[in-house]
DNA sequence: TTGTAAGCGTTATCAT
DNA sequence: ATGATAACGCTTACAA
């Protein structure tokens, strides 16, 4: 019930304070008598260490925070799993909140975060997020950020995500050497790094390959890049260019509405048209067809940010300049039944 | 960088720390002019206080922790949700930690929360957790626990479910009334209650409509009742009893796995075989066929959870008596294509 | 080897 | 209306 303390040790062996903090730490002088003693007292209390009271003196509080757009999302999950991974290795812990895609949740976070005065953050940006004041908030605050996925190029920090651009244009040509021509594009909406990078991508496949760009071949997801964006676009795109042979989708949950509309209405995949997804949602390989996807490996990309932040927090308590790193984690085409 | 305190705002101001703390907090027995003094210069300096000190003083963190089997998965990512609504509502932070379905993990991460003295404990059970001494450890340490979903009727504390036994029990006899049966089941594993639960509500509803309970119909999901489970059992089923006409599944995840394979191999549902999931995931309505299932209301569920902590919590403080409350959750029955 | 004392930043009690 | 002082529990120079 109530948590004994370093004086009580104390005050029960008849030593100071001091000593049993020391004989605790593991400090070389203390005699091997009177730590022993220590030790055995402290396990039979149950003793364990004040955290509010370390944190005060320390100034270190030993727990993250991280802010991701969403929490019931295949992606983010898997990412929040490798966070954690790495967060348990050195006994850290991690404060999850959620921005809701919403800009200004996601400045109340960070509030909230450097209120709470966390070592570090970690944070996916909301879709709606087109300026970064916020972030230099808590860049100046002192606090190592790293930004994941959704990250801002401009803003002075590590950042872990794929290239985006890249993908998709690996995406792109895949389906133009499969044989498609008539190429549709489902992006997201028009903030994001990630939406504009694998739209980018995409344009330039197509024009690589000798292939008329056209704009009104491109739908925009502006419902967060969600199913009904999916089904949605389908139905439009069938009534204004039923002559399409494929369509690129921003993410796999977008496409999942393309096929439910596609298995609904009786259009043939991938044989009238085929769909690809990206990120590779479990789901993916259920869904009837299989979709083909781009794998987007979210346990790795939360691994590594959180590696990179933790290394920063260790520099910065030490006092060592930090190098601000961007990682890219590989991306490969993952072909199943839709394409 | 560096964060001001009382102590520089008191100094700036040529006045004690107390009367700085006392302004800040509203307190009556402050002068207007020092008041506005104060709070001037506070919101100049962008004064926040330090929560390590604060919560020294007040042996308070305004932090909880939530402990779950898993976090890639669509119901405990929504009960995430709903706790993380409550929270925010009284700037309350939450902690996050994974069990992965292992009691060593689950009995380390209550030590971490302990340790980390959060002001209660959100959790759900692992499937392999059949001892519940670590639970006892938090109530006796004083700490307020809710337990959600998969529950210990046995420990002494509130919690919040749904009537696992009542919707299995529902569900079959919804299968009986539809004309099906030799109904098998696939259950969850042995210890989590609501997989007993679940079970017994097929018996039960099997025995109550006459028809006899066949044990060998019966098959153990032992890999956490994931999509492998249903697939695997399926193959089996289909080997050893081809005569059944209907699957009713421990959760929707086993079900997506059933109809993978029955779609493989050419066994249509529900015409050759129905199947019922347990759960509604996102992607039930999604799958071919789409899948008749039980919702399983995650978000009220984590709300209802969080919102019982936070009164003991609060009674707590106040030194009040706390009653502890078990709350069952509605659920029903989702009728699509499966059956 | 052991202990004293100051300090982390806040809050609460009690004087003034 | 204001402030001095102690206390929360720990860490760490610095003495002894």
């Amino acid at each position: 019930m109530n948590n004994p303390t370093l004086k009580e040790i104390a005050s029960q062996l008849g030593i100071s304070i001091t000593t049993v903090s020391k004989a605790l730490k593991g400090y070389a002088d203390v005699s091997p008598l009177t730590k022993k003693a220590v030790i055995n007292l402290a396990k039979q209390l149950n003793y364990t260490p004040n955290s509010f009271a370390v944190n005060l003196r320390t100034k270190e509080s030993k727990t993250i925070g991280l802010i991701i757009p969403t929490l019931v999302h295949d992606f983010f999950s898997i990412v929040i799993k490798g966070v954690l991974a790495e967060a348990e290795k050195r006994d850290y812990l991690v404060i999850i909140l959620q921005s809701n895609e919403k800009l200004a949740f996601e400045k109340k976070q960070i509030e909230l975060l450097l209120n709470k005065r966390v070592d570090g953050i970690l944070m996916s940006l909301s879709n709606e997020t087109d300026d970064f004041k916020h972030l230099n908030t808590i860049i100046s605050h002192g606090t190592p950020l790293v930004l994941f996925d959704k990250i801002a190029k401009l803003v002075n920090c590590s950042k872990v995500s794929i290239n985006d651009r890249k993908a998709a244009y690996d995406a792109v040509c895949y389906l133009i050497n499969k044989g498609y021509k008539k190429i549709a594009h489902f992006r997201g909406s028009y903030t994001p790094q990630n939406s504009i990078d694998r739209f980018l991508g995409y344009k330039k496949a197509l024009e690589d390959n000798n292939i008329q760009y056209d704009s009104s071949l491109v739908y925009l997801c502006d419902h967060n890049a969600d199913f009904q964006d999916g089904y949605e676009n389908a139905k439009k795109v069938i009534a204004e260019h039923p002559e399409i042979d494929a369509i690129f989708a921003i993410t796999d949950l977008v496409a999942f509405g393309i096929i439910k509309y596609f298995n609904e209405t009786g259009i043939s995949i991938p044989n009238q048209i085929a769909v690809l997804g990206f990120s590779n949602w479990f789901m993916s390989s259920i869904v009837t067809p299989k979709l083909s996807t781009i794998n987007q490996p979210g346990f790795e990309i939360g691994k590594q940010s959180a590696i990179i932040l933790f290394d920063e927090i260790k520099l910065k308590r030490h006092n060592a300049p930090i190098v601000f790193k961007s990682i890219e984690i590989e991306t490969h085409i993952i072909e199943r039944e839709s394409t």
